[in-house]
DNA sequence: TTATTGTCGATTATTGATAATCTATTGTCA
DNA sequence: TGACAATAGATTATCAATAATCGACAATAA
């Protein structure tokens, strides 16, 4: 599957983006932390151009926020953010499911491998365990939709996805989940792509709105963007 | 609907950005088309930095292609982009127009307002005109799904969209397109989301339907991405 | 001839220094 | 004491210079 053009590029801003990125994405730096420029540029010895560089990359994926003369910060994301989030998400799921139905009739054995180990995950409680089991499939449903700019803008959704996820441990109910599962790829099988998609909008809403209440009670309690709530909630 | 939030950032790198932006998307600068730091910077009476950083701003919002130590050109556009472009900006429309329904159901004034106008500019012939009044209709409508990430994500494909346009000129039924609009409108104006939504599936389906039919037959003569012959359509 | 190596000019990538701007603190005055 | 101006320190924004890399073409050797 991977060809010559699949090269990454590699100069110093691009792997500073994907450090920063991924320090980010796993809560290494917390909602609301603020990114010194020449801080980080003598960690990693480098100077402040590259970093700058690579600062405005996450800024363009929503992963921080920049203002001028002020700085940079990991951006705090609201309950609104999050919900508009899970709500785009259903949105490109449906229609990737519908998308990808009739090449995926009687054709779904690597699916059911991705719902078999999620299963397995349910199984353990461990809801990062389950996470890196679960999106993988959400995602190759999208991959499968042939269509390249969902899966740029599904990707799109990941800070958000995964903040959400660690803000909420153990409010799911991962069996539940997984009968979801269940049904979707049986849809699938038998190229019910309408079925597929409302499945998974339902799904995804589901658990959207399950942690959007626990999140209102939170704020009901701290009354503050996630920012703070997830500071603690990152650090695991 | 403005506040405080909306301030603009403006150092350098942004009004290059906010520059170059308008050129590629005008056409001023064609697909494939060299940007060269230096130049840029000499020309604008600034330095490389600033240009750079507009660059990779502009690599991100996927109107350029920056290649390590070789440089900054326009995108080219192959066929593929452009379909896949318009399939998810129909995903998006369909379902905006979904949930901006219920708030819509009699309350259709300021998109009446619209459709005239784009009756107008149909009348005109004039496909720029035409786009003019036509895009703003469309944004309205994912805005009134109350989704900002949906609004990004649309805007996101503007570049593909124009091109789209731009390579079309004259292959497009101006009337049957306003026709299309005023349907979508009543059905908003009864609050119907679901008839709204596929309405408006079909009219972006259509119209790319239409316009790709015309690319494959220029393709077939020309074997090549889009960059070539958009040279020429962008160049009006 | 053909393949390989080396050099040159152009361009990008990075650096270190400087200017501009913000924030917080300190000091002054009513 | 409290409001306000001046100042210092921190940080970003920009610049100018250098290093690294690429593409093309010429020179060389098998």
């Amino acid at each position: 599957m991977a060809n010559q053009g699949d090269m990454v590029r590699d100069c110093m801003s691009d792997r500073i983006r994907r450090l920063l990125s991924e320090r980010i994405l796993t809560g290494v730096y917390e909602p609301g932390h603020r990114l010194v420029e020449l801080k980080i540029a003598k960690e990693l010895n480098t100077s402040q151009g590259p970093v700058r560089e690579a600062f405005r990359e996450l800024e363009a994926l929503g992963l921080v926020e920049v203002e001028p003369y002020k700085g940079t910060r990991v951006r705090r994301l609201s309950e609104r953010d999050l919900q508009e989030a899970f709500e785009a998400r259903a949105v490109i799921e449906q229609y990737a499911a519908e998308l990808a139905a009739p090449r995926l009739r009687g054709n779904t054995a690597e699916l059911r491998r991705q719902v078999a180990a999620i299963y397995k995950a349910a199984n353990s409680g461990d809801i990062d365990y389950y996470a890196t089991e679960d999106l993988p499939f959400h995602r190759r449903i999208v991959e499968l939709s042939g269509n390249s700019i969902l899966v740029r803008f599904w990707d799109a959704l990941q800070f958000e996805v995964r903040t959400r996820i660690l803000l909420s441990r153990n409010k799911v109910n991962l069996h539940e989940s997984h009968q979801f599962h269940q049904r979707i790829v049986d849809a699938l099988d038998e190229g019910n792509g309408k079925l597929a998609g409302e499945l998974l909008r339902e799904h995804i809403t589901n658990f959207a709105e399950v942690l959007g209440a626990e999140a209102d009670a939170r704020d009901a309690a701290s009354k503050s963007v996630i920012g703070k709530a997830a500071v603690e909630a990152h650090l695991t």
